[in-house]
DNA sequence: GCAGTCTAATTGTGATCACAGTTGCCAACA
DNA sequence: TGTTGGCAACTGTGATCACAATTAGACTGC
């Protein structure tokens, strides 16, 4: 698994962290549906290592709620329900509005730089005839996170992190589905965020990206497929 | 161990979750200092269990950066300068300022009555002339809690508990030196919030909440106890 | 043909063992 | 006396084993 999740930095010097990015890497990504059993036996077979390594990133997985432990003590990929969904959508805008609020005061050119090279990435992927989903979604990911790491609040990248982790499965499942969304909706919120971010107008730039948010999040209730 | 935080609710079933619970209580309360090293063998020998339940513990703690391991892959409790203090107290501020307002708009009589049973516990705590410093620390987190519990976003607890987990040391490293300051300090914004949250006003409950959160966080900076 | 039961396989949890890296102490030498 | 050397204890990581609980399946009895 090499396309692991480049926004999780971390040790990757242990097996344990090596497993954890492996499995954060597949719910992020969305190849991990909401409601599949994962059985650390099978894991620790398949990725060839012992149970030890399975379970500390197992542990690590569950305590930031992106895996559940059923009651048979059993764990899954957690059921994302329409109220879950709006929940953690509230959430996210709070949480990354303000992120993106303190980046367009904050962002160094070094910051800036990076944030166009993601953006151009992302809009050239999406321009293409047949767009490559999983590209898509990862520099889409890459775009927000470059914004929110240009608050230069490291403490609330963890967090972040963990609302995507949580909210992963359904974003992909979403724009698996419907690849021509990405082009409109998030193609204008992100153009008008990036406009805003440059005139370091951070209200302008929270408006924008509560619109990309809650937008993502509205197709999906709206295509009913939620319990 | 059996002040453990009731915040934190869980299965305590297994072994594993009872000494998550035990460090978790003994790091919120404050009882273990900033850069004091842990080891897993002797918290396994001291709580009589054998190392796989403490490294479950510590890995989630360790997840959720209560603790952090040094290159030398030994774990610690992470030392807090004054750049970190201000940098979570910033995200404290938008996080549970977002929270309260919340709440301002969304509790119910049983709510309100569990806020106003928590906030009498401090007060009264407060006003006795040898104030239990741990009860008075327990009753404020309670209190806090139970008015981020009325915003009805479950998801938004275990982020709050994160937080709190990490300035936990150094907060009630606080209230234990100077115990008057809680008394004016907190009181008065207890005061405020509690009356902006009957008035179900949102905005003046988060100003209240944010003089509470800043007040503590900048005594502390006074101090100049801090790396 | 259907329901109930009993067995066997599989699950997660906890303990124990093995190993490599680090730390710290104490003696021996300069 | 100050520094360096090496040895011993201890560290976390990973693998393996043991056990109880749950689950799935097949077989028996109706």
């Amino acid at each position: 698994m090499s396309l692991v999740a480049p926004v999780i930095e971390e040790e990757p010097s242990t097996l344990g962290s090596q497993v954890y990015a492996d499995l954060s890497g597949l719910i992020m990504r969305g190849e991990l549906s909401p409601g599949d059993k994962l059985s650390l036996r099978s894991i620790a077979l398949r990725l060839g290592v012992s149970m030890q390594p399975v379970r500390h990133a197992v542990d690590r997985l569950v305590a930031d709620q992106a895996l559940e432990v059923l009651p048979n003590r059993a764990v899954r990929v957690p059921i994302m329900t329409t109220a879950r969904l709006e929940e953690i959508t509230r959430i996210r805008i709070a949480i990354e509005g303000f992120a993106v609020e303190e980046a367009a005061g904050a962002w160094t050119p070094a910051d800036m730089a990076e944030i166009e090279r993601h953006d151009g990435i992302f809009r050239r992927e999406c321009r293409k005839r047949t767009p490559d989903l999983a590209r898509a979604v990862m520099a889409n990911r890459d775009l927000h996170f470059s914004i929110y790491r240009a608050a230069a609040l490291p403490s609330l990248m963890p967090i972040i992190e963990g609302l995507w982790l949580r909210v992963g499965p359904v974003l992909n499942l979403d724009m698996r589905a419907s690849p021509e969304r990405i082009k409109q909706g998030a193609g204008r919120c992100h153009a008008d965020m990036m406009a805003a971010l440059e005139r370091r107008d951070g209200k302008r730039a929270r408006l924008a990206l509560t619109a990309d948010i809650s937008g993502a999040a509205e197709f999906i209730v709206s295509r009913g497929i939620l319990p």
